[in-house]
DNA sequence: TAGGCGCATATTGTCGACAATCTACCTTTT
DNA sequence: AAAAGGTAGATTGTCGACAATATGCGCCTA
């Protein structure tokens, strides 16, 4: 049987639990950003020892959720407008990459899978109108099974697994919920079209401008906040 | 003081260098691809406990050179045509954004830096004719430099610390030396100028050309091995 | 004889304690 | 009073032992 991908392994192992935990709490600012990790408080507050616990540090830091430094200790990522670009900027280029692979690789079943939930997700969300989290669900699970799509392992891994949970801490933190919701799943439905067509180049170009397109309305919020 | 990047940092602490000695040891063979790794066997051979040897794993399972199996334990991994040209594929298009975001960000006294390295490589490498190692080692250091005038931290991290190791071990162990020295210079010199003119569009393109190339010569060289 | 079950062994995951290092406060000196 | 040094406290890094899980062999059964 094919090994599930780690992101979606449930977890098996007590390291596995507590970062799960640890994860959701920083993405979702539980533990505020940029704060000190302090290894014995989380190892009381979680109630296990340090050695997995450590174990867990290891992997947030892989995620670029914390920071650690040698004999120092950890900490929590700062947000920062020059951080969230470079993040974009690279995921513009990754999942541009990601979309052309997909358009080579992905099964017809696996293209009718995606429209389907692009389906599901418009009927809901007109129901739940402007509600941002489904949409954030819905999104990131249509630039996951895209990105999955591309059937190289070294990119699904840097995306799913070390980039994501980034961007999603910077749009749950900065509450980036905004009114491109059913702009974006016009954009969705354009670039499975040019992945079912096996267009990659357009599907690349159309994914890289959605993500720009993000980004830019991210860039608003931003400066808007900083007035 | 602004601190050094992770992978030139020398090691303070007990699992750093035991990471760095295994790290070696797996790129050039001395732990076989495929083979099964021993935590209390490894532990014996390096002298320390089995805690820093698994952080030091931890860190090996981050830079693709070991797989771990939760209970079932780490194996190195193994080398495949697949793997090289996914590896490859992704290269082509994070050193080709590297490219393009040097032309933006990298300073005229580090380009300088880098000419002045390539007409030294050019030297020593009239003397040793066609030694890879050195041509190898040459080669890293240029592209080292222009993903670090990338500027951005993500993509550094994952070409210097994820990547590297393994596109070094597939050179290492598939002995890809080849004829390309000279020629490789060529196109060095080309991208660096291509930088030099604020060419950022033109710097991507030769990048690009510059790691397909190479990935044409390696494909060549597995096709008459596997004959 | 082939296949499946169960136990012995070995390996990984976890724990609590000790050693090495850093941080912060206080003292001392110019 | 400000800066440098030293010391106490806390934190991280490392160790050895125990618990939980997987691997492999022998045995039993069909």
């Amino acid at each position: 049987m094919h090994q599930a991908h780690p992101a979606l392994r449930q977890p098996v192992t007590a390291a596995d639990r507590v970062l799960q935990e640890i994860q959701r709490a920083i993405v979702e600012g539980d533990i505020a950003a940029g704060s000190k990790i302090s290894e014995p408080e989380l190892a009381r507050r979680f109630d296990l020892s340090r050695a997995p616990l450590r174990e867990a540090l290891a992997r947030l830091e892989r995620c670029h959720l914390i920071e650690r430094i040698p004999n120092a200790g950890a900490r929590v990522v700062t947000l920062s407008t020059t951080g969230l670009l470079a993040l974009y900027q690279l995921r513009e280029n990754l999942e541009g990459l990601a979309c052309k692979l997909a358009a080579e690789h992905m099964t017809d079943a696996e293209i009718t899978e995606v429209r389907q939930l692009l389906d599901q997700h418009l009927s809901s969300q007109r129901v739940r109108e402007g509600e941002s989290y489904y949409q954030e669900a819905g999104d990131l699970d249509f630039h996951y099974r895209v990105i999955l799509g591309s059937k190289n392992s070294y990119l699904i891994n840097i995306l799913c697994d070390e980039l994501y949970y980034l961007v999603r801490m910077y749009r749950v933190q900065l509450g980036m919920n905004g009114p491109r919701v059913s702009r974006a799943f016009d954009e969705h439905k354009a670039i499975i079209n040019a992945i079912a067509n096996r267009d990659g180049e357009l599907a690349d170009l159309l994914m890289r401008r959605h993500i720009a397109a993000s980004r830019r309305n991210i860039e608003l919020q931003l400066q808007q906040m900083g007035t």
